[in-house]
DNA sequence: ATTCGCTATATCGATACGATATGATGTAAT
DNA sequence: ATTACATCATATCGTATCGATATAGCGAAT
């Protein structure tokens, strides 16, 4: 889940970990309020499956150099980093790599999540990386796990007060989920349609970011 | 966070732990989707500490023995339970110890706690255990959050219009909460009046809900 | 000067999750 | 009647995440 949230960043360009975070937190506000102690070690998990790799101050712009022995050097520099009284930069900028891409989007398309919210929240966010039907989808699927939360959340009976403003509250706040999701899948449809006039889409009909118009109902 | 929602539906009396995921799921609702994986080991580590105790099937309304010597004969049957071909009954009771209860209300009334949605939900719908201060206390301490969270989700720049709708779908939410907290802290301060009919307050202070100040900030 | 607050990385122990195994019990189909 | 299946029920394993805490560089205020 945090892999996922991870990489789909850096999918826009490398970044240290305290950015990460503070992206998660105003990006997704609620959704994502993740801590130091999950994300160091995410990214530590990561650099190990090779899936990011820590960009050096001179490259920034350039593309891995290709390959190659990397010197002990490199390697003494990538671990040593911020020698007390020497050496400059804290920072710890991380890049995305062809393996870490291949995840991504592997984590971004499996069906059947650990999926509250805060999942659906992250790959929503993430939907232009996704098809029209895997976007589609992915709506269907969580709209289907609301009114199924809805469905357990039976009478309130024997509740007091408190409890009972707790439970309705949560109900209404899953109804008008599903409002939303159902503007988002009608906007999704409508734009479907647009981009694929039925009989006519001649040939590269959509390959898949583009317009994505308006998934403007929100409001 | 589990160990509070434990011992508060404990605290109606004996449950065994299905039972207690199964109220957890339908009375939160949403609040807490807690896993067996998670449920078991919390109930061991309640045992464990004396904070709950399995109730055998005679008991049932009977207080503790009272003590003594619990004879090996009843250790054995607390582990064995369920011997294969015999003995009947699966489930595990849970019935509250004075020191669980003592330890509910601990939890209940620490501030500064790991405070996400859930565990506000939780704590408001055991409202009922806490005097009309701590009350208002907890609900104001919840807005505070959420207030800050809305100053967090700065501006929506930068982001496509999926990952925008996101966001704009959570501030709404983080609104319509506060404005939820505005009821309730309107309806406790009104109870609290009435409750205390200060120098005056000749009767009917209008209670009822609606007018909730201004959450003004908001948006 | 030094204290304060912010950026930044890191680790530790406790907790929670998701998957999975196992068995009992009730209930419907064959 | 036996089989098959869904549901109730407890339990454990590995991994992910959390919250607290430590450390340190740095710029601004006192």
């Amino acid at each position: 889940m945090l892999d996922l949230a991870i990489l789909g960043l850096l999918g826009d360009g490398p970044l240290h970990g305290y950015e990460i975070r503070r992206r998660l937190r105003a990006q997704m506000g609620l959704a994502a309020n993740v801590s130091f102690g999950s994300l160091y070690p995410a990214l530590a998990r990561l650099e190990a499956a090779a899936d990011v790799e820590v960009v050096e101050p001179d490259d920034e712009a350039a593309p891995p150099p290709a390959t190659g022995s990397l010197s002990g050097e490199r390697a003494a520099m990538r671990s040593r980093r911020l020698v007390p009284g020497r050496g400059r930069r804290s920072k710890k900028v991380y890049r995305i790599t062809d393996k870490g891409a291949a995840h991504f989007a592997a984590l971004l398309n499996t069906t059947s999540n650990g999926d509250d919210q805060r999942s659906f929240g992250l790959r929503w966010s993430f939907a232009r990386h996704l098809g029209p039907d895997a976007r589609l989808a992915l709506l269907e699927r969580r709209r289907a796990q609301l009114v199924q939360q809805l469905g357990d959340a039976e009478g309130t009976d024997g509740l007091d007060d408190y409890a009972r403003s707790v439970v309705e509250h949560a109900v209404e706040g899953i109804s008008r989920d599903i409002a939303w999701l159902d503007d988002l899948i009608a906007a999704e449809r409508a734009q479907d349609r647009r981009a694929t006039p039925l009989e006519e889409a001649h040939g590269t009909a959509v390959p898949s970011e583009s317009s994505p118009a308006q998934p403007g109902a929100a409001r």
